[in-house]
DNA sequence: GGAATAAAGGTAATCGTTTACGTAACCGGA
DNA sequence: TCCGGTTACGTAAACGATTACCTTTATTCC
């Protein structure tokens, strides 16, 4: 950081006081047209940089919002966070990004860190079910908004899909197009939303069209490729037949198309994929991936506008529950 | 942000000043054993919360560096990022993302705002050629670093592969399969790295092997899956017969495998693709994709110790290079 | 002409830390 | 006893902005 010339400077060269100068700078009123084109010459002669951590201790207000997110390998995030930014920065505010880590192992320290660091809001998307981490940030005191997943024991606004009905969506479709036995690639139980609801509206399909449920067709996963291919060959060599299958996220239906690709198979003829998310991942799949929609983008834009709210208003805002849609591309066929 | 009490309170509470409160926050000397007790009981009773603002403003320090990435769309950024993020972590700094989007537009108005927040340093990840992008970073008297880039204007440390050299082999490894008509699915040229050098490794392997160079045989994309699908289709269309694809970029190259999937061809018996970052997108494609591997994690890392030496010692770091490797999957085949 | 009002701009306190400098108490050694 | 050195603090001035509260001057209206 170097030092730089401040307003006291500013305020000197241009014969004003520091008030003044302050008030050019603030677009307020009280200065005549004339003192402000000497502060101008005065700041651009000085080449004077405004100086932010100031105003943010005197104004106790840093416009900085941080987001928290368990990793970014996949796209999933990716989406999300355009909209945070985008809608942030229109606003007047910044972004930290904070890798809490998969396992969420981070996140007292980052939360410690960002309340240190004053931010003026927190977003949390997609967090990991630790134990932990709805409790920090409903104890931090700073606003906080949930993106895609919820608070069991506290009351914080979340912006998200109904995971339920999406998931029962999603495999309705695949009965739809003729299939019967339908596996489905879970999630982790521990995430209340995208492995407990998915595969309960799985589930719940199958049970309103009189599918019998076997739980030799579900595999767990840990929402990775790599899981979710290791899922899939293990479905593969379980000896169960079945002709489609319903992933919890794209990376895992990729996977499932990989475990076919590795066994000699091919999707859609051996058996269909449908994913969820419908990031980058699918749209670059080959084939391309059928996937259920979330509008990730209006998502991180909304979310913002929720944290706006409680920050500037300081009242929460209300949940929301955005709609879903199923994308058609090549990964299911008609049986 | 809420009125927390400050070390004042904190202070009276102890019944010692200020002064002895911060020397036992931050570790010093000059207590005794039993102050240290009731400063720490004062602020465990009154739930003091640190102000790290009040203390970047009076040490002129904020100990945040900024990442400018063009778009976080590709993977490609997350493992670098993923490397700054940690080593900065691990160091005591905090980043801040900042997508000044692809065409680097919103770049002014970030380093006015990041000058303005007084981050302490900057790392520009593989910047998109606009033209005013390092004369900000070089004038901007922050700290700066490059990666996976270079200014071709200003003396900016940089840390990179040799594009040239790795775009050389990976011609050269298409060659030694066996490869003589070989495509290059080039990025946009005014891209001095990425664009012009790995061209330029292409063109000079095949004049080593004394392959004729077809300009026919060059299409132009911008890095993206969509201008990769695009200019694949193109090469398709038009005619020119080839066995092997040199792509500029993973995403890119998984364009190329899902135009020959639009056309009812396979990859790599139809023609053998070869991609560069080694990316996630490459271990998650069908067929799994050879490419070039950057060591992109590390080259984040050090890339914040470069930035670092800068910041803390004032001593501009030395350009490095890094070493690059042909990860072998199953997208190219001996013909 | 005088009172009321508005406009222009200055003074100084404040935000919550860090730290240079001062001081009092204590100890040990000659 | 006196001196020098150490330890354990306290005092107060920064850091660079904002802004409440003045003061001065000009303008308006009866």
């Amino acid at each position: 950081m170097l030092n730089n010339p401040t307003i006291k400077d500013v305020a000197e060269k241009a014969n004003v006081s520091v008030a003044t100068v302050s008030r050019v700078l603030n677009g307020l009123t009280g200065f005549s047209a004339e003192t402000e084109v000497r502060v101008r010459n005065a700041i651009a002669e000085l080449g004077y940089q405004f100086n932010a951590v100031a105003r943010n201790l005197k104004l106790k207000k840093t416009n900085i919002i941080a987001v928290l997110i368990p990793q970014v390998e996949t796209t999933f995030y990716v989406k999300i966070l355009n909209g945070i930014e985008d809608a942030a920065q229109n606003c007047g505010y910044s972004v930290m990004v904070c890798h809490v880590g998969i396992s969420g192992n981070r996140t007292q320290e980052y939360i410690k860190m960002l309340a240190e660091r004053q931010v003026d809001g927190i977003i949390g998307c997609s967090l990991p079910p630790d134990e932990k981490i709805d409790t920090l940030m409903a104890e931090c005191e700073i606003p906080c908004v949930l993106v895609s997943t919820l608070s069991s024991r506290y009351s914080i606004p979340y912006i998200r899909v109904d995971d339920f009905k999406a998931s029962y969506a999603a495999t309705t479709y695949l009965i739809s197009k003729g299939h019967k036995n339908i596996a489905m690639l879970a999630g982790s139980q521990d995430d209340v939303v995208a492995g407990v609801l998915r595969l309960k509206g799985y589930r719940k399909a199958l049970e309103d069209n009189r599918i019998p449920y076997s739980p030799k067709l579900v595999q767990y996963t840990r929402f990775s490729y790599e899981t979710g291919l290791q899922a899939a060959k293990d479905l593969l060599n379980s000896g169960e037949s079945f002709t489609g299958v319903v992933a919890c996220c794209d990376e895992v239906a990729v996977g499932a198309i990989s475990a076919a690709y590795e066994a000699g198979l091919k999707v859609p003829d051996a058996f269909s994929v449908i994913g969820y998310d419908n990031t980058r991942t699918a749209e670059m799949a080959v084939p391309p991936l059928t996937t259920v929609s979330q509008p990730l983008y209006p998502m991180g834009e909304q979310a913002f506008h929720m944290l706006q709210n409680e920050m500037e208003q300081g009242k929460k805002a209300e949940n929301q529950i955005l709609p879903y849609e199923i994308v058609e591309r090549d990964s299911v066929k008609k049986v």
